[in-house]
DNA sequence: GCCAAAGCCG
DNA sequence: CGGCTTTGGC
């Protein structure tokens, strides 16, 4: 089973990539970040067209997030992150697909720091290692996935000299990936390749993509309930030198069925 | 010698669609209206790549004229329509190419009528035809082309009796043309087919293209000194029904050289 | 850089 | 309906 993650950014915008992707990928299930389309707005026609069921949470302009699977049925548990009432971003969206809970997460970037959009993403974090910790507790087949909005380490970036004051690579950011980690969360595409430059994200200015200036920010956590299962990984990087397409790369796991 | 108009409804939004024409159908000369681009942003570069060079006057989101021409040298002679200093719209160019004096016009819209923007028009006419009879007086070989938006007769859009209180169809504004026509200058298109239908224009909204809901507001003009050359008209109707086009199809009349 | 929205224009 | 601009986000 190839699960994947692809941060869009703008289902609409970018449909026709997505489309050429999932054609060229066949994920078996994919979470979307960024949709920027409101939940009337959600492309359900095409992307049911393509073979996949879904569901989705969207929101004017900005954030949305949707869980695609291809053939399997799909039980929304959650569509906001527990722990805030107030929070009215669509970041968060846990499901149930053969037995496996998969949690799309759109962390939010917290830029600038500091500030109050960093306090946000800390609050988000915090909420967010609650809801990992009672997954855990649960024993179950478990995943993590989605855009982070952090690099976790000095190797996951070109040039982490130029990340020192950013809200994707503060201490306290990558302090919480951390603690996901030594909780039990199972970073996948780093476990498989420990030495790797393994990139997810590469900016729109400056050609980013063409100097290779990427980060990994993107990622898929696995409870040690599903560490043995894992049998590949991947990111799709072609997909970002594509014409008109997404910042992001689509990223995947596969696990033995 | 083939000379077209065609208001290309933003040069740079519609460029794709201005090259694979201009390849296509090859005019020598071709005046441009609604560049919808400011001075520095018109795409020389492109058109200049295409075979052509290139005068234009240009004006931030609205309005802007340009003329092409493919060999022959081009001599600006006037950049803004005489007869108002104040007038700060990009809509008069006027140059000579092989002893022609060609007169681009993306004469004003003047809806909604009646109103500012329509006396605005007719002022703009006035102008014009001082213009115009100053030509004349000359005795030269010119041409007034481009967006008139004026309809000059019934039999020159769909459905006549929908814009009894349009600007592009007023008394006033319809006299205005036939005031050009009888001081001399010859409407080229209606004078080789006085009896066809012949549209120039098709609105975006509600599939007018598809409706043939369409009117003819862009003209050729021809001084008398030039009516024994005429050889040829015609609009380009298909350009209209290309993907991501404008709204308005090329029109265009050939000379004898 | 590039997305989405809202407002202006025709 | 579909340009262009501005704003806001990343």
């Amino acid at each position: 089973m190839k699960i994947a993650t692809y941060n869009i950014n703008g289902v609409n915008g970018h449909l026709p990539i997505l489309l050429k992707w999932l054609k060229e990928s066949q994920p078996d299930i994919v979470c979307l970040q960024e949709l920027k389309a409101p939940q009337e707005k959600f492309p359900i026609k095409e992307i049911t067209e393509a073979g996949y069921n879904a569901v989705w949470k969207g929101q004017k302009s900005w954030n949305g997030v949707a869980i695609l699977s291809k053939g399997y049925d799909i039980t929304e548990v959650q569509d906001s992150l527990p722990g805030d009432d107030e929070d009215v971003q669509s970041r968060y969206l846990e499901v149930i697909i053969e037995k496996i809970v998969i949690c799309c997460l759109y962390i939010p970037n917290g830029n600038p720091y500091p500030g109050e959009k960093y306090e946000y993403k800390l609050s988000w974090l915090n909420r967010l290692k609650k809801r990992a910790d009672e997954l855990l507790d649960l024993d179950i087949p478990a995943i993590l996935i989605g855009d982070f909005n952090i690099i976790p380490t000095p190797s996951d970036v070109y040039k982490p000299e130029k990340y020192k004051n950013d809200a994707l690579f503060t201490e306290e950011v990558r302090k919480s990936f951390e603690g996901l980690v030594n909780s039990g969360w199972k970073d996948s595409l780093r476990s498989l390749n420990p030495d790797k430059e393994i990139y997810t994200f590469w900016d729109y200015m400056f050609k980013a993509y063409n100097r290779n200036a990427g980060m990994r920010i993107d990622h898929i956590l696995l409870s040690p309930y599903l560490e043995s299962r894992l049998e590949n990984v991947g990111v799709d990087k072609e997909v970002r030198g594509w014409e008109k397409t997404s910042d992001h790369a689509p990223t995947w796991i596969k696990l033995e069925d």
